[in-house]
DNA sequence: CTGTTAGCGCATTCAA
DNA sequence: TTGAATGCGCTAACAG
């Protein structure tokens, strides 16, 4: 498909040099009004549309944003996309976006494609914030990026995430306080997500702090598998001493948990309390509602980019910002079923309903 | 940031002239073993990974896919651009992502900055698919592109959709079969959704079929304003004759409507039966399982893609392709509160729940 | 204020 | 089989 109208069409129509085109289409130099008319009158009649190749292979930079995510079926993400969206276009630049549908292998294989076609920067999701080939590879690019939802342990590398060990410690102590003692913790594969380990950590700290056992994380695979959780249920509920809440590592998984132990013949919240994570919509629209964190998702991805630019354009170093999350109450927690009174009026559960602000936990980790 | 190794370092290195660099890594042409393996051994040595900026100023076309969509915050628009991804990759392709915000303004803005990027190609959802500007672009151009959900009257623009009024009559007719007689259709803004209309179409000539006076169609802001939802809905349902069932032109307003519903002190399906169009996943999560037009969200994001490689590829010229669609039962539906027992048997509503064919259903306009 | 010119990284034709 | 040379569309440095 031959490019029919390049600037040089142009040039020729208005009477011109190419470099005179060029001036009056950037605004990078003066021109005399007389020529400019005349210019925009071509571009007008001819229908010329820059060509942003030719631009980028001259600046070396284009005006699009490399962006990679686990999956676009996740609410969650497709929120925070949407929020990267925003922030795009408001800098007049686009995204190109990748998805490694929750396997690490592709991770590098989809760096690598966006970095081939010299994105400005980038916005991924990752597996593995910590130790990552494909940001090393940014990194010894000089690409600047930004991670979103991963909460690097390294301090050096860019992150818009929330406090996830606080969060999950806030809800778990909030379980705690309602009567809870027997709680389990659910979530993805530890191999395959920093943030359910991180989730996890927040789990254990508020177990110890309360003189309670955490127990072991039970890793499911990820959505989709419904069979599979429900076969993990199977045999964490058998007994008759089961656990009395399930702290679901995301808010997909929580749904699916709730159905697998309704089948069960279990009643939620009558006979275990549920929590999710991540606070997407559908959470609040199910019966009962789904007690969740909730994160600011779109705003995440939102902020991501606003930094990525900040990078950019003002050379900021990377580090890592905490935005708020709220933990939403939800018909899918109750009280343990053998739960004491006093303990709940001790800890009023409300208390912990509202918006955290990143400084107030900082967790340890 | 300047490139640091290019097609012609690696040249250096390998001792060899750019055009055998290019050769090798593009197999475009037959090089002696010898050549070939110290090339191959500069690439990794140098870590060189060819820059598309240039390949695609050269060639004038680049292995990307422009994407147009309303919102990203829609399941539906998430599931087809999943697809669209899929397909993509599976041709060495990335998508490049923008969204409307439902705003048909900025359709044309949209597709110019996609065209300006040289994009091998489109695939769009559009408010109007007959007239639009953007689409008159792409073919005068001579970029090709294809629709998705979008079902333009017109036969000479590449879609992929299912049979919108095919569909919403089917579901009509089983509603009526129920025993339904006040049926009212609510859906987006005619002016912002070609499905809107075509879906409402349907619904005229299913009602006309059965010899029932159609409602005039509720228009209504796209989604996220309950309240305004909830103000058209007190007015139409404050009659002690109100309507016993709400057809909704998609599911997340039909997931609004229903909620609205409840508000006003009315049971669904007892007082009102509820359907909506899509199949999300949502719809059966919530109690009642929403009663719905399930489409082939995913497939059919990638089947566009799919089709626009054939019309990229082999010329294929632009066709409507109309997919399977299935209406799925749910509890949101009941018989009419003073309908019969006999028109029940007469019309058994489950004829209606199973996949239907394109063929099989060919809605005049 | 404007024109000329030199590449940006690569694929490709034409010679050798 | 290989190399030299050209140009894709554009920006920017330099001259005028």
């Amino acid at each position: 498909m031959a490019r029919v109208v390049t600037i040089r069409t142009v040039a020729e129509r208005a009477g011109c040099s190419i470099a005179t085109v060029s001036r009056v289409i950037n605004g990078s130099a003066r021109t005399s009004p007389e020529v400019e008319a005349r210019v925009r009158a071509a571009v007008q009649e001819l229908g010329f549309r820059p060509s942003e190749i030719g631009r980028s292979l001259k600046t070396l930079r284009t005006r699009t944003l490399g962006v990679v995510i686990p999956s676009l079926t996740n609410p969650v993400f497709a929120l925070s996309v949407s929020g990267m969206e925003d922030g795009a276009r408001q800098r007049r630049h686009t995204l190109l976006l990748t998805t490694t549908d929750y396997d690490p292998t592709r991770e590098p294989e989809m760096v690598e494609t966006l970095v081939a076609q010299n994105v400005a920067g980038l916005v991924l999701t990752v597996t593995n914030a910590d130790s990552n080939p494909s940001l090393d590879l940014l990194e010894a690019e000089g690409i600047p990026y930004v991670l979103v939802y991963n909460e690097p342990t390294r301090p050096d590398r860019a992150a818009v995430c929330v406090d996830n060990a606080g969060a999950t410690r806030a809800l778990t102590e909030a379980m705690i306080a309602d009567g809870h003692r027997r709680i389990v913790y659910l979530g993805g594969r530890f191999a395959s997500s920093d943030r359910s380990r991180r989730r996890y950590l927040g789990y254990v700290t508020a177990m110890e702090g309360a003189g309670l056992p955490p127990e072991p994380a039970v890793e499911l695979d990820y959505l989709g598998d419904a069979e599979g959780h429900a076969r993990a249920l199977a045999a964490l509920f058998r007994d008759r001493h089961h656990p009395t809440a399930a702290l679901c590592s995301n808010d997909l998984l929580a749904i699916s948990v709730a159905g697998a132990l309704r089948k069960l013949g279990l009643e939620v919240p009558g006979d275990v309390s549920v929590a999710g994570f991540d606070g997407i919509s559908l959470g609040s629209l199910i019966t009962p509602a789904l007690a969740t964190i909730a994160t600011p998702n779109r705003r995440m991805g939102e902020r991501a980019v606003e930094k990525l630019f900040e990078m950019i354009e003002q050379g900021e170093p990377p580090s890592i910002e905490h935005l708020d999350y709220t933990i939403r109450p939800g018909g899918t927690l109750a009280s343990a079923p053998g739960g004491t009174a006093e303990a709940r009026e001790q800890h009023p559960p409300c208390a912990a309903y509202q918006t955290v602000p990143p400084s107030s936990s900082p967790t340890s980790d």
